[in-house]
DNA sequence: ATTTATGCAAAAACTTTGCATCCAG
DNA sequence: CTGGATGCAAAGTTTTTGCATAAAT
């Protein structure tokens, strides 16, 4: 009675550019806009990303704009947007918790050699095979990081 | 040209439980068994387990021996024992980074609602559908998790 | 005026580094 | 002895908390 149907296609994340449009995303989403949230969401959003809470922090506080924020707000506003829906919180690896505007279902492939991170469609994943599952359980979210290298052509 | 079988079945972590035993295992892996490195192995590798650095720290230095380690020590141990391939370190999630005794491929499975983690035999992965893979990678390595939740029978 | 929410300094938690000490040759 | 390895205090990072301030009712 498990089964996660993984068939969508690629969907980009929801992008917003203008201080209009940020507003009310963020309000359409209960998220009152303040001066920090407009920018920390100012950056976010600009693209289809995955950020680290310092990148973004380095981006607010040095964009030429008034807007200065701290490092606990940039955390907290982050942890807010994810807890909203409107960001995703990945651990690519143990060293790398990144915040993904992506917050459709999909995976990600990290390049080692690069450093690259791109989304990948949702592959399907045959789960009726699985024997470690109980019949109790149901499947909550299916997290896929597949690691690749560059070819050195050897 | 990308490509990983993953057919296995479900292998359990290398274990070991006395003293003797616990010195071998650690010189036979290139790593000289000092009082620290065993006292912290022993705990590790008592059971097929996965245990964050703070909950060995605590277990070694609350099991009435006469050995004491440091935070430090802990981290640079489990550190040593991942890059000499007898630990494998985990991001089950943002949230909880695990050091596996289980360093064969496998995959998990949390149970959101009992913080159980449970080992899953390698699910056969259909990586011919995927879209997003340059030609000139290759495929390093493959995470997955599967997050559920108990049902509450409703 | 009272209540609720916000931003951030300070605290806590986590991880790494640099060096004094130890140990093998 | 000497040179490399080891353990950990201290430093550096990352994340959370508690509270002063601000906004809303």
């Amino acid at each position: 009675m498990h089964g996660i149907e993984a068939t969508h296609h690629l969907r980009p994340a929801t992008l917003v550019s203008d201080q209009e449009s940020i507003c009310s995303f963020l309000s359409e989403h209960g998220i009152k806009p303040t001066r920090q949230r407009v920018a920390i969401a100012t950056h976010m959003f600009e693209k289809d990303q995955h950020l680290s809470a310092d990148a973004i922090l380095d981006r607010v506080n040095s964009d030429g704009s008034i807007t200065t924020v701290s490092k606990a707000t940039v955390y907290n506003t982050l942890k807010l947007f994810v807890s909203e829906g409107i960001l995703r919180e990945v651990a690519i690896d143990p060293q790398r918790i990144l915040f993904d505007t992506n917050t459709h279902h999909h995976h990600h492939v990290l390049n080692m050699d690069t450093g690259e991170i791109r989304d990948i469609n949702p592959v399907d994943i045959d789960l009726t095979k699985l024997t470690g599952l109980n019949s109790s359980e149901t499947i909550d979210s299916v997290d896929l990081v597949i690691k690749v290298r560059s070819n050195k052509d050897q």
